[in-house]
DNA sequence: GTCTCTAATGGACGATCGTCCATTTAATGT
DNA sequence: ACATTAAATGGACGATCGTCCATTAGAGAC
């Protein structure tokens, strides 16, 4: 049997098949986030996170010093691993009208790749536990900057044309968020009977009440 | 010193001042919903439960079995209390337009006797548990029937006079609500910032939008 | 091969968990 | 006053929690 397996990660640095800590550390947040979809934040403990990843105990305390830091890794990785999908299915060209840039956010947001049930109840139990735990809390916001100035700026390009109400802007960009929000509460509470489609249309048809002439069928 | 000392409860029936089973039971609901707004659900445990209450530890399994049927009961009392509330709020005369009507919901979910540092913990703390905990999911949906009928019928009459898309009552209700879902997300992330009255007007805006001629300031 | 360093192991540890029950206490019936 | 019934107590119990560390194993240097 080959004794020596060595391969390259991207950043070129040798490294071995047997001993790798920056892979094991991203198969500990990995598992966390997986045991807490699928049993609930309030079962995930060391020993479940441990046997789902197959390390050992100690591995926890070795790369992040305790359960509360690795729970606050996974949901910084949860909130990374969103906002970087969002930027990748949003990813229009910059001919795009601005509308065009407003719904693929809305349907970035509830599409199957960001809005499933793992993601649905990770992000919940994150939020849930949020107010007694400063450290997720710091990832629990729906507010990202980016994607409130990716709206904003969108919105501001449609309402220049139009009447300028100085808080349409705002107005638009804070009831878009919201209403995803409530869309994924309604995933969550009843998968079954969840419609992308009509939650995105819904949302759609508050825009066009907002925007007379823009975002029509 | 008296050492009988009978009420009457206001069913009538006879009561000691030191004997009260149905008392201590609404104790331990309120110990337990005061212990997750305080220090969370992850850290609500029987000892916490039972130290903040006063009571001993065997009251929890003899009223309820466990904790986690102490949970499910207290998740089912928060959510009555809170429907109770709403509808205290929103008794207006039957003369009242229904525009008045749903800005009358949508003013109540947006009070200090709703929406409170309180409620939201508690709230997005049942959530966040819920799809692990069938017992709380009963009581952590936002679509109560009742209240979900209410808005659904003053929409109705809105629409009747304009023009009548079938799907426009559908959407101006769930559109609502997910708006308000959203509302309490905010306040959770962020209660110094958070303004009821700007929340109330941004849906009242989305609905003016909807329902051309209504709803205007 | 030998030495060195670090990744990784897995069990020990005290603390706390939730459940349960033998016992005590209070109220009622006779 | 005494017996009966139900409410309430508080500690015992085994299981599991999260932390920590003595030990083992693997990879590079020489």
């Amino acid at each position: 049997m080959e004794s020596l397996n060595r391969v390259k990660d991207p950043k070129g640095r040798k490294r071995s098949s047997k001993r790798d800590p920056e892979a094991n550390r991203q198969l500990l947040i990995k598992a966390t986030l997986d045991t807490i979809a699928d049993i609930g934040v309030t079962d995930t403990s060391v020993s479940r996170i441990c046997e789902r990843s197959g390390l050992s105990r100690g591995m926890i305390h070795l790369h992040f010093g305790g359960k509360d830091n690795l729970l606050t890794a996974a949901a910084q990785h949860f909130s990374t691993e969103y906002y970087a999908e969002m930027d990748r299915l949003t990813d229009l060209g910059s001919d795009a009208s601005p509308e065009d840039r407003v719904m693929a956010v809305i349907e970035a947001d509830l599409s199957e790749a960001l809005l499933n049930p793992r993601s649905t109840k990770i992000w919940h139990a994150f939020r849930g536990i949020a107010s007694s735990h400063p450290g997720i809390a710091r990832y629990s916001s729906t507010q990202d900057p980016k994607l409130v100035e990716t709206l904003r700026h969108a919105f501001t390009e449609i309402a220049r044309k139009n009447g300028h109400d100085p808080n349409l802007v705002n107005d638009a960009t804070s009831g878009t968020l919201a209403l995803l929000e409530g869309m994924w509460v309604n995933y969550l509470t009843d998968m079954q009977v969840f419609s992308r489609r009509r939650s995105a249309e819904l949302i759609r048809r508050f825009l066009a009440g907002l925007f007379p002439g823009k975002f029509i069928l």
